[in-house]
DNA sequence: TTAATAAATTAGGTTAATCTAATTTATTTT
DNA sequence: AAAATAAATTAGATTAACCTAATTTATTAA
């Protein structure tokens, strides 16, 4: 079995290599790790004497077959745990992450698919996430930034790219919920703020920052 | 925050002081953990530092109250976790030990209160075993080992103080589940062999071994 | 009450995961 | 292409939790 450190190496490096290319270097990782470099080097040595990332002097990682296999395990945990603190426990949205990076390490994947199909087979966490299948099949997801969408167009709010807490409020205060249909009414030309428009018909300005944080699966106007 | 293994001494003990009375030895922490005596010293020497335990050198240890409230929240914990993965996953009574040792190290006061609401406020797990509150409060129990019960006494079936998955399996085999109502109809004088009515007056003959590890409710006759 | 046995501790090491300080390797900038 | 800057590695330590071998302390038996 993988200590709990090797598992947030894994985690990370998946995460980093889909965010920013293949290969990924060691002080990214001590950013998100929040450990110092030289730890890092040190881990990667003994991760590639696992077989678990392909380790390159001075050049960064890559996740094996192995550790990509352990990573998306690992997200399957932390996702199926959010759905169930959020469906089951009544916990929300902004306050279930720290929770989930414990019991996504609980090593046994027979509860990881009884918790499955207690939860009824979920397809997203509670933040629009996708759920990696039992064979760690992730689907491939077609939504685009808010911030891409042009005037007049359409989508369907599916996800975040900002997950904090802060961020998280300020979308519940706004009344913006996944799911919801929006449509872009204006883009002002000098700072990027955008005018929405949400399903109940009411309109709200965000600012850029936010419509960069939004995931839309976009309406095609046909 | 405590770790893992200080968590586990903190259980060790506990249990061995609940069974075996005051003060528990080096030795048998060591045979409970499954490591060697020198390691034991050393640990508790740690845990002493920080006022978890009274260390006596070459005597033995007790919990302080702050080590006895910590290890009573990880017994909630394991217990309220056993039920929910019968209650809710669909394990067996015989599966779930191993889990809920992972499971009970999970770090949230609130996730173990939402849970244990969740669960609808049980009051013992799926062996019997009495569930602490939140305040960290064993109800005393009044059963006894079916053992010490004699001819045409009567009990209800209430807990196990053997836990072993082969045990589990047998009882299971035999017909024998918690709440039932027993009867004992013989003691076989040569080896103490107890002969017991089930609830569906059904005879079944169980060893000694058997009746020392069942514990029953005894109905007074009046 | 001394001798034998059992239990516990000390001494000295190991491994995983971290650190700081110093050095080396890569990447930019001039 | 040389100099400056940034990134990564090496060297050497630390801490928690474990180990074996040797020694000391308790307990039991003769």
């Amino acid at each position: 079995m993988h200590s709990f450190t090797e598992e947030n190496y894994l985690k990370a490096i998946y995460k980093l290599q889909e965010a920013n290319g293949l290969i990924v270097a060691t002080s990214a990782l001590a950013q998100v790790l929040e450990v110092h470099a030289p730890s890092v080097t040190d881990m990667l040595k003994r991760m590639a004497g696992k077989k678990l990332v392909t380790y390159q002097k001075s050049k960064g990682v890559k996740l094996t077959e192995k550790g990509r296999q352990v990573a998306v395990g690992i997200i399957r945990n932390h996702r199926l745990w959010e759905v169930f603190l959020v469906d089951k426990l009544g916990y929300k949205w902004d306050e279930v992450h720290d929770l989930a990076e414990q019991l996504e390490h609980i090593h046994s994947e027979d509860l990881t698919n009884k918790l499955d199909m207690f939860l009824g087979f979920p397809k997203a966490d509670p933040h629009g996430d996708p759920i990696p299948d039992a064979n760690g099949i992730l689907p491939k997801s077609k939504a685009v930034l808010l911030s891409t969408l042009k005037m007049g167009e359409r989508g369907t709010f599916t996800g975040v790219t900002d997950h904090t807490p802060a961020f998280l409020n300020y979308l519940d205060k706004s009344g913006i919920s996944l799911g919801n249909s929006i449509k872009v009414k204006a883009i002002e030309e000098f700072d990027q703020t955008y005018t929405i428009q949400l399903k109940d018909k009411k309109d709200t300005v965000i600012s850029y920052k936010v419509a960069n944080s939004l995931l839309v699966n976009k309406v095609e106007t046909t």
